[in-house]
DNA sequence: GCACAATGTGTTATATTTACACATTAAATT
DNA sequence: AATTTAATGTGTAAATATAACACATTGTGC
């Protein structure tokens, strides 16, 4: 056997590292980023906040946060989402890790992106300061740091996400009427989307409760309102074994 | 307002730290850890390692080393993998971050967990010195750390990647018969496929190259074997926009 | 040359997805 | 009050995809 070959094989020591390692080894920052979906004017929106570095100095950024020593990373995410939005009860969904060598100017930061998706409505806070600002998707651009890419990674995620669990009751008030839903769907998607379809498809899969109430407020034929009934979904284990490439 | 809220409302330091920070506040070390497919025998196996730590004595746990300061992600886990295996050109993906703050007994270490593909014939790693271990995937247990959650995590994600993209050809020779490539299939999916509609499936996406040989020391009717034709998966971007929760 | 154990193939039934048009309703306007 | 407006609400037929299913063929091993 060549002898590179053999070297290639000899035995390395294992994730279970010292003490002493964990704590001299590595230089390596954490932090956490949140790509924040909401949706408002039938339009699928970002909160973004202003970057605080002089090298992005005019550029919008994602909202994160070193993580705590001592604290889960799960908890971090939902850390810099309550203090932003004040809200609780917020979906979250952790999605990549990125960590390039110079993704960051202050030195090696990696950083877990996550995604969550609000109710716009049940959130009030002050976007006028000029910190923070709901942005269109489809007008995110040149974002600081690589948080562009972050986003989009998020973004492709989420379309992905949306497609294959009801998430899309946590972007919409508790009351909703089938176009708010359908709205909701084509503009995460970006298409149009057939409605009796649409509707035709919703129903069939039993997980709208029909309030009995109507739109108010529209300058036409209200539409009914619904309620996402979670007690229906439990996650009926589909087992699809297809193959669909 | 209530106070309350005007402190959620409160703008926080973004991500944008500045060096000081990055250098003193965190003391969390970075590792990556991957799950090593292979299949062989017609069964998926997963390559293993004795975990040298004394609280986890006897267990078996999954390749894993600490990401270097100034080592990209990606590269920490192609480095593990090479290292172990002397392969290059393997499959990589990113599945998920794991930072619980307990669940490394040295310390405060969060991992990336990656799983990789790879071609179990092409590589002749020393498996008989009781370090490295191919396990069935069935038959994985009790890993070390929370290497068990991870294992599960990154097989699920492989189950259904591989219904998405196909990725299996990584884990076959390059010559392979439909037999080996369904039986491949089943043995991830862990479910029985006919194997008339199989081949139909595959024949009819157009990704196999007959290479107008037959399988040999086989004690029946050999079969064809086929090669996979990477310049035909040119991603069909296929906007699929259906919902199937 | 015969039994064996696998390969290789086609059709039908079912389920899912897509395409498509018109009557209905309430508000707003005249 | 009648009309216009802009949306809601609904069903069916065609096309596609999936699932179920059986028998002839081939090379090996005895």
């Amino acid at each position: 056997m060549p002898e590179a070959l053999v070297k290639h094989l000899t035995p390395k020591k294992s994730i279970s590292v010292v003490q002493s390692e964990v704590q001299n080894t590595n230089r390596i920052a954490l932090s956490v980023d949140c790509v924040i979906f909401g949706f408002d004017e039938n339009k699928l929106k970002v909160l973004l906040i202003r970057s605080d570095l002089t090298k992005y100095k005019g550029k919008w950024s994602l909202l994160g946060d070193l993580v705590k020593p001592n604290e889960d990373l799960d908890r971090a995410a939902y850390r810099i989402l309550s203090q932003r939005t004040g809200l609780d009860d917020i979906y979250l969904e952790q999605v990549h890790t990125f960590g390039d060598i110079k993704r960051h100017p202050a030195g090696r930061v990696i950083t877990v992106a996550y995604y969550s998706l609000i109710n716009i409505q049940h959130h009030k806070l002050q976007t006028h300061d000029n910190e923070l600002h709901w942005e269109e998707v489809k007008h995110v651009t040149d974002l600081a740091f690589d948080h562009q890419e972050i986003f989009e990674t998020c973004y492709r995620r989420l379309q992905k996400r949306i497609q294959e669990h009801p998430l899309g009751f946590n972007l919409l008030p508790k009351k909703f009427s089938l176009r708010d839903l359908q709205n909701l769907y084509e503009s995460i998607l970006d298409i149009k989307m057939d409605r009796r379809n649409f509707r035709k498809k919703f129903f069939s899969m039993d997980l709208l409760t029909d309030l009995d109430e109507m739109e108010t407020d529209v300058p036409h034929r209200p539409g009914k309102l619904y309620q996402f009934n979670f007690r229906k979904y439990e996650k009926k284990k589909k087992i699809w074994s297809g193959i669909d490439f």
